[in-house]
DNA sequence: GCAGCGTACCGAATCGATTCGATCCTCTCA
DNA sequence: TGAGAGGATCGAATCGATTCGGTACGCTGC
């Protein structure tokens, strides 16, 4: 016996009615009576129709309540960083309220397959998150797609809008608050500098391809000219607390302040003065970027600049339904906020007094 | 002028073939002349026609290449588990083989706003993580609609089939490498025992709703029969650090080994005992459950459990990939493996003899 | 030279729902 | 009682691509 899946069509000759009728007493676009209403979903009941196919649906709407979010690699790196995850929650706040969800893509295309890309998902629209490089191709697809883009920390090129930060202000901030505070030999843990860079002191030829990396870097410039700066391979403790090894091991006067790009960073290099027989504040004060909440840090509060993630996931999704309503949407740029806590203090009275200028 | 975009119709018309044999050039479905799809593909790259409409096509084939996760209720508090992320991974990885993409569902279902739902999504299938409460409802829906359900680690009745975990046998081989030391006063640290329960200690009468919850404690019940357990507020290392502090704080002799029943648990707990002044394992054995990478462990070396994360997503991959092909899926139980690390040793020999029995 | 065969392409039906102008009915008011 | 108004319902076109049975053509073999 030929069991297909009922159709509107079908409840709506069960419930004798034309099939429009029993469309709009599902999608409430146009008043129907009472009497219609009941006939219609209790014949839905009887055959067992729980709704409209969404597939069908977006082709006559033309909208998929979908927006893709093109994450990096792998989901597993994508989320190990806890600002993506808040941002990456506020983004599904903003989305949901305007009715859409998120689907994940991976960017690493031209893989076969059929796996949905960025040129066959069926998303209404999409956010590139980081926006690694090999996607810019892929993007031009989705200009022709006319589609509406928006990029959230990353260059994706002209016309298409941004979600920014205030990377080298808010950096520049946070180490003019360590100078306030006497310090004079600093260094700098950084983001990786280029995808997939090693560990290592950045030198002046280094090329600092990530934004954000090269941003929060000029920042320090700014109040530390040729500040020394040691690039992490990661965002995370255990590579926060690598770097600070090599950063204490090397030579010269030891840093009465590290400044961490990241607060899981910072929660590394913590652990790593602490490990040395160091105490933070005391004899090297520390501070991170992020502001979120980093597990394992407590009962030390990270000073850091604060930068509103979520709200970010939040700009992005409101880019994007000002652009899905046919307006333009132009780019976002959000402040960080100082946040003070217990891992900075005065230099110490009895540090020697610098030798050279700096690092 | 009305400029819409091209359909393939266009690209036919353009390419003075029809529109079937346009079609088959971008699906490749049958075989083409070099003459006719070098035809097709310059008129398509005449008008700006990047390939069919993913929504129309998903609507003939009647497959979206969609598949819905059911997450918590906000993305970034299931992202904060590295086991759901690695397990994720694994999952979009098993899809994508598959040529399936991963739309991100919140649970809290009921809202108005037309938030894509489990009920609404133009999904091939869905997969169920961890399955909180009030989605049963939703699950009957899905069932009516006749689409594919795997739940990992969770209970979503009968007919579905589940991806499981040996929870109950692997705790049970951790703690019997634990008893096997010589260690006898032995305290558990305990995932939530339900959702949203606060920290506590396990009274007999503390109803214990996560199953993964359950299922470990009666591992370790199994060999510590009557042993005391410390429920967390969250599988986190500050909540571990939380636990352990209150288990040491407890009256009643210091236990000799603490087995928490998650790695970030066991993290947290370690930096307990070590700021309690105790060494581990010396002074109190400490071991983990998952074997996921834990930030901010190292250089440690945590005793645990491995549990096949990854594997959990591709096991759920090819359960769905078979009920879409038409065939049963049935219920895959995963296996743990022990790892010895350095965060367990033998009782030491100056223990004071055990008092009562346990804990 | 003709039956037989395989390949490449075409036409038309179909997937399931939505939308908009037209129609019909009922109620109100002059 | 008839014109008018307004609300509920209907019909038919449409969204864009896929699929399958069938046709036409070129080639081989006897």
């Amino acid at each position: 016996m030929n069991m297909r899946r009922a159709t509107i069509a079908d409840v709506a000759r069960v419930a004798g009615v034309s099939a429009s009728t029993a469309s709009v007493v599902f999608s409430g676009k146009t008043p129907v009576s009472d009497a219609t209403r009941t006939k219609v979903l209790s014949a839905a009941g009887e055959l067992g129709y729980t709704g409209p196919d969404p597939r069908a649906a977006s082709l006559r709407r033309g909208r998929s309540g979908i927006v893709g979010v093109v994450i990096g690699d792998r989901v597993r790196n994508a989320f190990r960083d806890p600002v993506t995850t808040v941002m990456l929650d506020g983004l599904a706040e903003g989305m949901a309220a305007q009715g859409a969800g998120l689907l994940l893509l991976r960017d690493d295309a031209g893989r076969e397959g059929g796996e949905p890309s960025v040129r066959t998902a069926p998303a209404d629209a999409f956010v590139l998150v980081g926006c690694s490089t090999g996607l810019r191709e892929s993007l031009d697809t989705v200009r022709g797609r006319d589609i509406p883009v928006v990029v959230i920390e990353g260059d994706a090129g002209a016309g298409v809008p941004q979600i920014l930060l205030d990377n080298r202000e808010a950096q520049g901030e946070i180490a003019r608050h360590v100078r306030d505070l006497g310090h004079r030999r600093v260094v700098l843990v950084t983001l990786p500098t280029a995808a997939g860079s090693g560990p290592g002191w950045i030198e002046d030829r280094t090329p600092v391809t990530v934004t954000v990396t090269r941003d929060r870097l000029s920042g320090a410039r700014d109040v530390f000219p040729g500040v020394g700066a040691y690039a992490a391979r990661r965002s995370s403790i255990d590579e926060g607390y690598a770097a600070a090894v090599a950063v204490l091991a090397a030579d010269g006067a030891r840093p009465t302040a590290i400044l961490a790009q990241s607060d899981l960073l910072a929660a590394g290099v913590i652990r790593a003065v602490q490990d040395a027989g160091l105490v933070v504040p005391d004899d090297i004060s520390v501070t991170g970027f992020d502001g979120v909440w980093v597990d394992g840090v407590a009962p030390l509060e990270l000073t850091t600049m604060v930068q509103p993630a979520a709200e970010k996931g939040r700009a992005a999704g409101a880019a994007i339904s000002a652009m899905l309503a046919g307006e333009a949407a132009a780019s976002v740029r959000l402040t960080s906020a100082f946040r003070s806590g217990n891992t900075t203090g005065p230099v110490r009275e009895d540090a020697e007094p610098e030798p050279g200028s700096s690092a």
